[in-house]
DNA sequence: CTGAAAGCGCTAACAA
DNA sequence: TTGTTAGCGCTTTCAG
């Protein structure tokens, strides 16, 4: 299989922990019993369930996994898979918040979580075949591009899902979001609210959810506000400082008297501002800019960018929520939990 | 033990996978010759090797971890354990750019990495349990604190242990680090280099060694100096931004006529700019700053910060080849992994 | 309510 | 070089 000896690792651990055999033997009853109580059951005597939980603490038991694995084919293991195209979307630490909330929802389970990067085709086969062959109870996908076949691939191998961000294609594949079009929407009002008429967007990347999204929810409430020709003003980039900072360039070329813009990420926040400074415009006076809060780059920028900020933490844990809901509940409808965004107005001192 | 019933998890995985007992049915061999090809022995036929190797491709053959891991008490599996001390040291997203060295390492092995948080004693106690009872192969510790029993007791466990940054305490424990004294060193030589003579830091925490080094490094380099005085000049701080605000401004009210700072982390750095800012001073012409670069959030700083530069995702890297290490040589002295820091200059454009 | 017994899929002696 | 066999520790019928 893996074409190689495996070295001979003989990490002697030497204090073989106790077995369920052992328990029961010092309780006085049989391994079933023990292993009963050990499972809550409730058809389990008073007396019986009073001594196996005294020599279970007695002998420090915990059961082994491996074992309980191989009979009852439950892993209690979730796996995370990092879909991440080379050098874009994952560049930016939003990963780190998104992972501690995951882990606060899984702290109060007895579940544990691996964590499987898939780039590229290798790896993501090697993930695949990994979750698909029974290694583990469910699976949270992120940073998902275009129409990934990845979450419709596990589903058919039975194996639960729940992504971060609406998926593309694979209708049916459970998900958690935030509420990306009100955030676009929301940062549009605000630009109109402080007397802007001249609006623009650096939009996000249109092979992602997060991307569209956003750009729809500025179209939208651009139009609603009675400025059609802003739906015009959109530059692209692929959430990379590198891309804001072109972008801005861009539509500060084709339209200089642009006065509010739109940017869909905090990353390419950052380019834009660099750019404006560049070009002598200066923040937020002459060109008043909202940002869109992925990672906490955004409060270290100068000036201090008003955003709309994405409660990324709380969707970690409510992907765990979902995906441990799925797992008792296997059938039914598709979900999707969507959160809601805030704007954050931060002001230079 | 987990005192209520598992709730009946019954998404009915239809297609039950191949075992080796049909691969070796497949191949006309017998179960051990099977396992044998798996295993990559050498002591196997040319002929039953192809058939194996024929009879598992065809069949789409993987080896069940559960019961592999049951009998050789091996679970091809390494722990990183987080331990994160409320609201402190991992605020900074550093923790990103260390994991995604970590994955790199491991994508190159059939290893899979789960991930423990352990701040609070429950925590701390669960995931020791864990390490503890043959769940793991092998742990990585990150952001460990003061003398932080946790190395030592899981290698009492007889658990191979690598720590990122030199620990306290635990004697014995293998460690990556960057050369945090090295750095410290070259901060102070670059402020010299530039001219100044009245250098101060804004020192990290004194009980984590990244603290303790970065302000040795910089006692010993203004001494060398002969600049003994600024050994006098040190505030301290948590790594965090609040922090290294207060501490820029005590330093400044203390010794207004300061006109070079080494600044123990960026998070820090960020806050001692405002500070600075705030307090009137211009960086660098009228106080030159040199950080050190935990997180990508310095370069966002303004004016751009000079920095030294930690390797973070190389240090990831080298954590998990050391403990690979260690898992095939048990015994030996412990290993020090030191990487040397880099002095990125940046100037406002 | 309890125990005996049959495996889950795999590896590792031990024989052949 | 190969096959036979005995478990690894646990859950789960099935009788009692």
């Amino acid at each position: 299989m893996n074409g190689q000896e495996m070295p001979a690792r003989s990490h002697t651990r030497p204090r073989r922990v106790p077995t369920l055999e052992v328990v029961a033997e010092h309780a006085g009853v049989s391994r079933a019993t023990a292993s009963r109580v050990v499972n809550g059951s409730p058809r389990v005597s008073p007396e019986a369930h009073a001594a196996v939980t005294r020599a279970i603490s007695a002998l420090g038991y915990v059961p082994n996994r491996a074992a309980r694995t191989l009979v009852t084919r439950r892993t209690d293991t979730l796996v995370l898979i990092v879909h991440e195209r080379p050098d874009t979307v994952f560049e930016d630490p939003f990963f780190a918040n998104m992972l501690r909330g995951v882990n606060a929802a899984l702290s109060t389970t007895e579940m544990q979580l691996v964590l499987l990067h898939a780039r590229g085709d290798q790896q993501r086969e090697r993930a695949l075949r990994y979750v698909s062959n029974g290694h583990v109870d469910g699976a949270l996908l992120i940073s998902l591009h275009g129409d990934d076949p990845m979450p419709t691939a596990i589903m058919a191998a039975g194996v639960p899902v729940v992504a971060m961000g609406r998926p593309l294609s694979g209708r049916g594949t459970d998900y958690v979001d935030a509420d990306n079009a009100g955030g676009g929407e929301e940062a549009v009002r605000h630009l109109v609210a402080a007397g802007r008429s001249c609006l623009a967007t650096v939009a996000g990347p249109q092979d992602m959810s997060a991307g569209i999204d956003r750009l729809r929810g500025y179209v939208g409430a651009t139009q609603a506000a009675g400025m059609p020709d802003a739906a015009d003003r959109v530059a692209y980039g692929d959430f990379t400082e590198a891309a804001g900072h072109r972008a801005m360039a861009l539509l500060l070329e084709r339209t200089p008297e642009i006065d509010g813009v739109f940017i869909a990420s905090d990353l390419m926040c950052i380019g834009a501002l660099r750019a404006l400074r560049e070009l002598g415009r200066r923040v937020p006076d002459d060109v008043a800019v909202v940002g869109f809060d992925d990672a906490p780059l955004a409060p270290y920028a100068n000036p201090p960018l008003t955003t709309v900020r994405q409660p990324i933490r709380l969707l970690g844990q409510e992907m765990v929520r979902l995906l441990l809901h799925r797992l008792s509940e296997p059938r039914g409808d598709a979900k999707a939990i969507i959160l809601p965004t805030e704007l954050v107005v931060r002001s230079s001192s």
